[in-house]
DNA sequence: TCCCGCCGCAACTGATTCCGAAGTTTCTTC
DNA sequence: GAAGAAACTTCGGAATCAGTTGCGGCGGGA
């Protein structure tokens, strides 16, 4: 059994063999989330300072967080801006077990973001192509004959008008 | 007027005073971004020697990629795991101008994510609430009276499935 | 055509940061 | 209460970062 101050593992996976822990912070590493949400690249040291650790202290917490996947730094960019002519969200309907369909579109690589929902959608997918072409493809193709999809609904996007990820921790 | 080799701005300035650059990416900035998508702290060095430019070099594209909003660094969570139970996707119809919409929107600091798309839909937005009696309070004193919406929809998320942003470029 | 200004890149240097290892303290568990 | 593990601190060498300077290519205007 693994117990650490900042992070508590439990055993939490899901179906296929990778990792998901849910997670336990404190609000020191809270405070290294947030502070990491704002710049990514933000040195251990200026963070030690604020959060009042060693800077060792403070990298061998981000790496934790990072290991344990409750974040990751990464470079954003609007699909927009970088080539990738047509991004939509794509609702779908599911009759039985929403997991495997799911998982299924997790696999897929054109597919950025995956969330099952209560509502009128069980599973909503954001996907990003580089035409119209593409799209329809991947639409017809692989994710309308998915086993247990009823119905889909695509939303192409116009504008991203948003794009935000420092909603901070509670 | 500013002409950039890697980065060629233009005078894109949508409604709010804001920047919105609209760019055009050689393929040395665009191998940069992608090796940045799968690891945002990846040093200029590592970075420079694959794209075969100085390191200086690289930290000035980068830092000009930034300054032009092209892609943002960031630390990403699961609001899920850090303390957010209610997260949800919005689906609005609009009758006229939905730029004002997508707007106030995007002030609103519980929302993370604006789209104007095509579709039954005219704009989706993704909030992040601490609980149901604050989506509760976004949705009905924020969302719903925002003048132009006739309509909406909450999809409320059960589970995050697949989060990723090293979708590379084009 | 020549000149001049601008932009991007390379080279250089001091300051800072990163990184691994070892030692200490605190907490858990039996 | 003792043993073990986890988390933190300290520390020094290596690597990286940040700022500046100079060079070369490119384009605009006289």
């Amino acid at each position: 059994m693994t117990t650490i101050r900042g992070v508590a593992n439990a055993a939490g996976s899901g179906g296929n063999g990778a990792k998901r822990p849910s997670v336990n912070l404190d609000d020191v590493s809270k405070t290294i989330i947030e502070l990491l949400q704002h710049d990514g690249r933000k040195s251990y040291a200026s963070i030690a300072q604020e959060v009042g650790l060693s800077e060792a202290a403070v990298r061998q917490r981000v790496q934790r967080l990072l290991d344990a996947d409750v974040m990751q730094i990464v470079a954003v960019t609007d699909p927009l801006q970088v080539g990738f002519q047509r991004q939509a969200m794509v609702g779908l309907r599911v009759s039985g077990d929403m997991t495997s369909v799911a998982d299924a579109l997790t696999e897929m690589e054109e597919v950025s973001y995956v969330v099952t929902t209560a509502g009128s959608f069980d599973v909503l997918a954001e996907v990003v192509c580089e035409n119209d072409a593409h799209l329809l493809e991947l639409l017809t193709s692989r994710i309308r004959p998915l086993p247990g999809v009823t119905a889909t609904e695509t939303f192409v996007y116009l504008k991203l008008n948003k794009q935000l990820y420092n909603w901070g921790t509670r």
